[in-house]
DNA sequence: TTGTACGCGTTATCAA
DNA sequence: TTGATAACGCGTACAA
């Protein structure tokens, strides 16, 4: 069995009440004893137990991070500097990985808060039936639920979110001011993210006084292949484009591939920054959605709330588009 | 606050003892009583505290995963695939970056027994110092450690393995088939992974009656630009190449390009298998470490462990090339 | 400054 | 088949 305060008081002469205030700190004890107690504390080899402590506190200093896919780049990374962060504080990290079994991702949720993590952070878009989101605002009824790039608007959760709309309205100008005219824009999901850059692309259309064409927008599986597909098919139907903007890297790398494949070299925009873009030839250029700042946002958050500090329900960062070989014509 | 069994067992008008053991479903209890006590439970929503059960049986069904870096695509993929093995049991996923910095890992090891994890599983080599291994074979005095791809030769430590260095050897064979005979290889790092690739090589350098050259074995940053700054290197010294080698995928992308952009077109041989070398151009050849494999099979070694089994302390794999364009001439 | 005693929610051991 | 009750280890009012 394990060292237990008992064994520590024991051992001091003293009560566990002492040993407990030595262990938290706080409470004054005597300069003397609290050297003894932390000395055959270490001698002993004792630590807390941390369910002991959780029964009481109703706190076990874990953090639940919940995402689609930790197997993504994306998500992987972000989960990292989650960890990364949180760690500084002494906060573990309990992984769940939702995958895409959409509709029934609430019971990740619920198996979450069963386990009484502290806060929840949700990186993506992993909920989108009402049965889900209904289940995910009972439980910020409970504890804080912060998203990354996501907005449920509901009380006692957080978001923080990258404006990827307006980055991508100005790949958009970036591309028009190289006279491209015919852009096409390849996309896998309309998440929270996937609306928003679609939506920042057609608004820098209209701007530049450009016609939205559906044909030239389409959706396609999350993989080097559907971009692959896609392009194949878009040329097979002779339907024309001197640019491509892909909602993730990996379909800007499937999509320049196919086009150079074609003899067709064009401007190619990824999105997310990801090694991915650099891997391919030329380098693709990609809009930059700020995830070490949107990481460490989320965690500042859990530990202000903490802290019991007031912190805005919504904080919103900058794209960047990332310049690189395939930008140029 | 939450519901209790004492709620429960009011509700129901029966003692708490009963209400416990519908719960774990293994003693006696009536049919009838079962029934209502699970009704009940429904009703008001209960689920038990498991810091309480924790505390009584200490286990909160929480396997710690430890790796150097979770942002890197090999261990993300090792990771998701774990959580997902680990989730049909019924078991969560406590993750730990230990970071590359060395020498102190233990003390992350240290944090995850602290935490009373059931288990650990450890991708990779993050522990090399003697304190390290030292704290690391503590650990699995009271808890069972698995390891992934390195081998600790511990009591109580169970070794998953991906026969690499065989793989690698055979990697020889194949270029040499194609009368590359002056071969290139490019490594980041000595871990366990890390000596059996390079044994391998030299293995298969031996059996063809190649020399092995010490100017062509050359370690490098993991990075695109470090590949390509060795490349450039090579290539500047006049070292003369007709194949390249790499233990990472990431390396072979970046010394391809260089080699590329040298006008040099040789086969290039990445590891790990990753979709890196699917974007690179032409796409990378790969030998693939089986990472499912060892992911499912360091879980199904904690379930049977806990299940009082007895298991190998040793489970071993083939490696496999999967070859693509940069393969051939 | 220190000690006593209770509560936290479960499981497990006796009795009944 | 049930019930009462003692652990489990820690935090903390309250008392001294």
């Amino acid at each position: 069995m394990n060292i237990t305060i008992y064994d520590i008081a024991q051992k001091c002469n003293v009560s566990i009440a002492t040993v407990s205030r030595v262990l938290n700190g706080s409470s004054r004890v005597s300069e003397k004893t609290r050297a003894r107690v932390l000395q055959t504390m270490k001698d002993m080899g004792y630590n807390p137990n941390p369910f002991a402590r959780g029964l009481g506190l109703d706190s076990m200093k874990i953090i639940g991070v919940l995402c689609t896919d930790v197997a993504d780049i994306f998500y992987a990374h972000a989960v990292s500097l989650i960890e990364d962060a949180l760690r500084t504080h002494h906060f573990d990290v309990m992984l769940s990985n939702t995958g895409n079994d959409n509709g029934r991702s609430s019971k990740y949720i619920t198996e979450l808060t069963a386990k009484h993590v502290d806060a929840i952070i949700i990186i993506g878009t992993p909920f989108s039936t009402e049965g889900d989101i209904r289940q995910l605002r009972k439980t910020a009824e409970s504890i804080p639920v912060i998203t990354i790039n996501s907005d449920y608007h509901q009380p006692n959760m957080y978001s923080v979110v990258c404006n990827e709309k307006e980055g991508m309205r100005q790949v958009v100008h970036a591309l028009a001011a190289q006279k491209c005219q015919s852009i096409l824009y390849l996309y896998d999901a309309l998440t929270y993210s996937g609306r928003h850059k679609l939506d920042g692309f057609r608004q820098g259309l209209r701007d530049q006084g450009l016609r939205d064409q559906t044909e030239r927008i389409r959706q396609v599986p999350k993989s080097l292949e559907g971009a692959e597909a896609a392009i194949d098919k878009v040329i097979a139907k002779k339907i024309s484009f001197d640019a491509i903007i892909a909602s993730e890297d990996v379909l800007a790398v499937g999509a320049q591939r196919a086009a150079l494949r074609h003899g067709r070299y064009v401007p190619v925009v990824g999105c997310n920054n990801s090694i991915l873009a650099q891997c391919a030839t030329p380098t693709i250029s990609s809009l930059d959605n700020k995830l070490r700042s949107l990481c460490t946002a989320a965690v500042d958050i859990i530990i202000e709330l903490m802290a019991g500090k007031d912190v805005p329900i919504r904080t919103e960062f900058n794209a960047e588009l990332i310049d690189r070989e395939s930008f140029k014509r």
